[in-house]
Parts: structure tokens; sequence; C-alpha cells
DNA sequence: TGTACATCAGTGAACGCGCGTTCACTGATGTAC
DNA sequence: TGTACATCAGTGAACGCGCGTTCACTGATGTAC
């Protein structure tokens, strides 16, 4: 867009010997910040990237085997920030099961629209294109999912939840739809007229937990 | 992928005259199967509908004046369809408006899981590629959203609702999300470990109703 | 019934583009002697 | 301290591809006389 900005600021030193990381990290920098700039993942090319670095694109594959492994790299740091994100929003309040939900669901949903490109690629995007790491049943096993099943799991021993209700990992599919849902429609319709996403992800949390709680639960004074 | 199907069956007549839309019939027919067989929105170029068709490629410009609005008469018949399915999922059982809230989430993620390539355009793309007549605006106002609006309002006015619930708008944008997150999760992570997506659309819908319905009504027995 | 003509559905060739990727290379950096 | 050499980060040119779109055209269809 800035018409001066075809290459950054300067000759790029060229790396010494064993600094060849250093390009590597730039190029995932570069890549990272096409993305959230376009909003758009198809506008994060090797071309573009390399132009960004102030770099020719071949000397992209002296680090990364081809475009994909480069876009996962990327991806990768930001699953493992969601991780983080979902695993503080519970510790703050993991005292109180249905507190931490609220918690974690709230949590979810500001994860995703303040950055909405990487919500795009990490959680909607085509899952044929998803590397092995990021494969549903490795999500499943590990990171965000289990602690929100963990978090269900202690709102069922703890006798707050209703007796007719199936284990918690399928309660955990569902809110996830839930939170998920909220989430995505903010990404992509977010000319819908309707309330503030916060808002509509606290009535979504707000109304299903209270479809999860026994009638007697007496959580719902905090909404 | 069959070998010889490289061009159609016979050397296609041209049409006469008046007949142009013959043509355009055919076109749109073959976008929508290269959509559905390939899986792909990326899939369906100009060229390859063309070859489909068993014409060459300018000859789509004559009935279309680009691409894009190619793919949005492909998608126009099923936000036709959309909207009927949603109408006739009410009308069956529009006497219970708590039923057919459950009737219109079950055909929702149907739709949405029948059709996944179509779903996605529909409701997962980028709301910049979205033609006008489709814009959130537009769909908020008329079809199927004002039809889970009025049925959410019949439930308000029947007195089945809790008291401290929103405007039926605010509930039914996260009834939408609830529906929408259950479909779209489904359609993206297919191999997620989890119940069978009918069933998870039925829990989806149960817990939040619960979360409804005002703590003495009687609905959840059909649970 | 027969001929000249207008219509217009579809063609063939080409355009310019950006893409991912490859290849043989250059030349600065560091090391061994 | 000085020179020959190996390393290897990054280059420049090119590949083949499929894309959307344009243009001047062809030739069958239908119509007017």
């Amino acid at each position: 867009m800035t018409p001066d900005a075809s290459a950054p600021a300067g000759a790029r030193p060229r790396a010494r010997r064993g600094e060849g990381d250093r390009l590597r990290d730039e190029i995932i920098a570069a890549a990272e910040a096409l993305l959230l700039e376009t909003g758009s993942e198809d506008a994060v090319s090797i071309r573009a990237v390399a132009d960004r670095v102030g770099v020719t694109a071949p000397s992209i594959y002296r680090h990364f085997t081809d475009k994909q492994h480069l876009l996962f790299e990327v991806c990768a740091i930001h699953f493992a920030r969601f991780d983080a994100v979902m695993a503080a929003a519970v510790a703050d309040v993991d005292a109180d099961p249905v507190a931490a939900l609220r918690a974690l669901g709230q949590a979810y949903v500001r994860f995703a629209v303040e950055d909405p490109e990487h919500y795009r690629i990490m959680f909607m995007g085509r899952s044929e294109l998803t590397p092995e790491q990021y494969a549903d049943e490795v999500f499943a096993a590990g990171g965000a999912f289990p602690t929100l099943v963990a978090t269900l799991q202690a709102g069922i021993d703890a006798g707050r939840f209703r007796d007719d209700l199936p284990p918690a990992h399928d309660i955990a599919v569902v809110v996830w739809a839930l939170v998920h849902g909220v989430a995505s429609l903010a990404v992509t319709k977010p000319a819908f007229p309707a309330a503030p996403v916060a808002d509509r992800a606290a009535l979504a949390c707000e109304v299903f937990l209270r479809g999860l709680l026994r009638r007697d639960d007496a959580a719902d004074s905090s909404a």
C-alpha cells in the first residue's frame, strides 16, 4: 500500500554463519504481519513474505521446506498462545467450575475476535490443510480442549450439574460448538445486526450454563 | 476423475436463437456439480466449468458478467432452499414454539452436513465476497432468520421462557450461533472424536432450551 | 418457394498475472595453516 | 599476521502452471422480401 515500501528500510545485512535462524524468525514475523494487515490467507504468498523481509523468494526455501510448513509454523505460535490463554482463564477462578466455564467461554470468544485471521486459519480452515500436529485427534487430546473437559468434569463431580447429562467429553464438544459459533459468526458476519460480541458470548454462556445446572443451583445470581 | 469424461458425451448442439438460457442453466448445474464433487470452491474455475459443460471458457461470459456472479447464482438456489427447509421445519410443528425451535435446530444442522460445500460458501465465507443480495443486513431481514425470531417470540408470548431474557432478536442471534457452531465444526473438523452430529445437535438444543425455559416448564419430558 | 441478410451463440487465440518451486551461482564469513 | 580454502546464506533467472478475462471471428439460425 505505501508506495515506497517495496523493500524495507536499508539493505538487509546478510546473516552470519550460525545465524540462519535469524532470517527464519524474520520470515515468520513477516508472514504473521502480512496475515494481520491484509486479513487474508491468500495474501501470504512466498513472494510477498520474501519481499516483506527484503530477501528473494528462493531463500525462504532454505528455512522452510514449502509454503505449508511456513504457514503452520506461524500457526504453531498461536496454538500455543491459545492454549495458554485458556489455561489462564481457568487458573484465575478454578475454585468454582461454573465460574471457570464462564471465563473459558469469554476468553475463547475474545481470542477469536481479537485476531480473526488466525482464528480463521486455526479453527475455520479446511481440515485437509491442517498439519498432522494440529489434526483433530491431537487437538482433542492436548491443550485447551482437555482443560474444558476437566472443568466440566469438576462441575459434575461437585454435583452442580443435572443428573441426566451425557459424559463430560460430549458436553465439551457442544460447549466448544457454542463458543465457536459465537466466535465464527462474529468473524464472518461482522455486519450482522446484533448486540456487541461480548454480550452475545455472555448470553450464550449464561443460557447454556443454566441448561446444565441443577434446578436448585444458585449460580445464576451472578448473571 | 473419470479418464474419458474430459468432454460430455456427444457434441453439444448449439442453442437456438431464444434459448440462450439453456446454456446458462447448464453452466450453473456444472458449477454446482463441480462444487459438490471436488468439495472445494477453488476447483470451480471458469475454465473447469466450461470444460464440464463442453463449451469454451469465453462463452461463460455471454451469460455471467464475471466469475463472482456465477458463484452467487449457484448460491442463490441454495439460499432459497435453505429458507424453504427452515420454513418447512417450523410449519410441521408450529403449534408448539419449543418443539418448533428443536425442529429448526435439527433441520439447520442437517442442512449443513448434507451439503458441506454449499454451507461453507453460504455461511463460512469471507463476507467481502458475499454479493449485496446476501449481505448480512439482508439476511437478517428476510427468510430463515426472521422465522427463528418469530418462533422465539411466540415462545415468549406463550409465557414459556424465563422473564429475564433479552429481546427475541438477541436470543435468535445466539441460537443461530449455537447451531452454526455445531454445523460448522462438523464441517471443518469431521474427524474430531465426538458423538454423531445429530446427537450433538440434539444435545446442544436440549441444553440451550432448558436454559431458556421457565423452571416449571414441563417441556423437558420430550428430551 | 428461394435468396439475401441480420442476428447472435459460441470459438480460438491470446493477454498479463501471480503463483510455488528449481537450479546453478556468487560472494561474504569464518577457519586452518 | 597473512593467505588459501571451505562453508553456506542469499541471489537471479527461469520453469511451468492455471487463472480471469478480452477480442475479433465464425457460422448456424431465423427472418424479410
